[in-house]
DNA sequence: GACTAAATCACCCTAAAGGATGAGGAAAAA
DNA sequence: TTTTTCCTCATCCTTTAGGGTGATTTAGTC
């Protein structure tokens, strides 16, 4: 392995220089212990694949991240800078492919589906 | 400080134990990196905050529950046995004391503070 | 007993949400 | 090129949500 083939190397260095050496290397480690931590403890991002089943667009997973945020038809309109008919439209067909009723009840299917950015934390 | 002493020590070691010593510090380093990462990227466990201290009632919990579900006002009213006005009475009390003006918002607060039953697991 | 909080219900009104439908343009797929 | 999907916007209409206010009853507290 060349990291330990550069430890070995290392030997011949001074004091001084094998602490540096150290700290670098302890540095390294440190580094990917926390790429992997983040890997496997970050939350995930949305499926894509449940979106596609579905038949939700780009566009509507989109307004569905922002329902699931709180905001009211006028508030997703002027975030995606589209007019209020539109928001509405695109409100009314995510409730006709959730096959829910209420803005409440897409967003729980929402975040049962996993369609969209879980809750902070 | 204390892990640089230690390899310096190390110096006086031969070729293979230098080797078997630089991975064991790679994986204190990489466990600890892990540790960090594991540390701010995790979902931190919800702790059990006091709905007290927001002033919410018993029956304003409930409500609260049912909103998180989906249900309408009257879906409410009907599920709490109340009429259509006292449960609206209660939503607004709700929102007054959780700060919001929607009912989207009320269960994203809600359930930030995990006020309700989340809803898995 | 008086005080207080909670729960209940009512009426008024405005704002927001939702349903149905049509339609035009852009972009991708056939 | 034709077709289809997506995004866009519109109008009309109904339903639901929400704000404000006041009132009654009950239960618990001082």
């Amino acid at each position: 392995m060349i990291i330990l083939e550069v430890i070995h190397y290392k030997t011949m260095m001074r004091d001084v220089e094998i602490e540096v050496f150290g700290g670098v290397i302890g540095l390294l480690f440190l580094v990917f212990g926390i790429w992997l931590g983040a890997k496997f403890f970050k939350k995930p991002s949305i499926d894509k694949y449940d979106a596609d089943k579905l038949g939700l667009s780009k566009r509507e997973i989109e307004v569905l991240e922002l329902l699931a945020n709180g905001y009211s038809n006028q508030e997703v309109a002027d975030k995606l800078f589209v007019s209020l008919n539109t928001a509405k439209t695109h409100i009314s067909n995510i409730y006709s492919k959730l096959n829910v009723k209420r803005r409440t009840q897409a967003v729980q299917k929402a975040r049962d589906l996993a369609l969209i950015t879980p809750p902070k934390g």
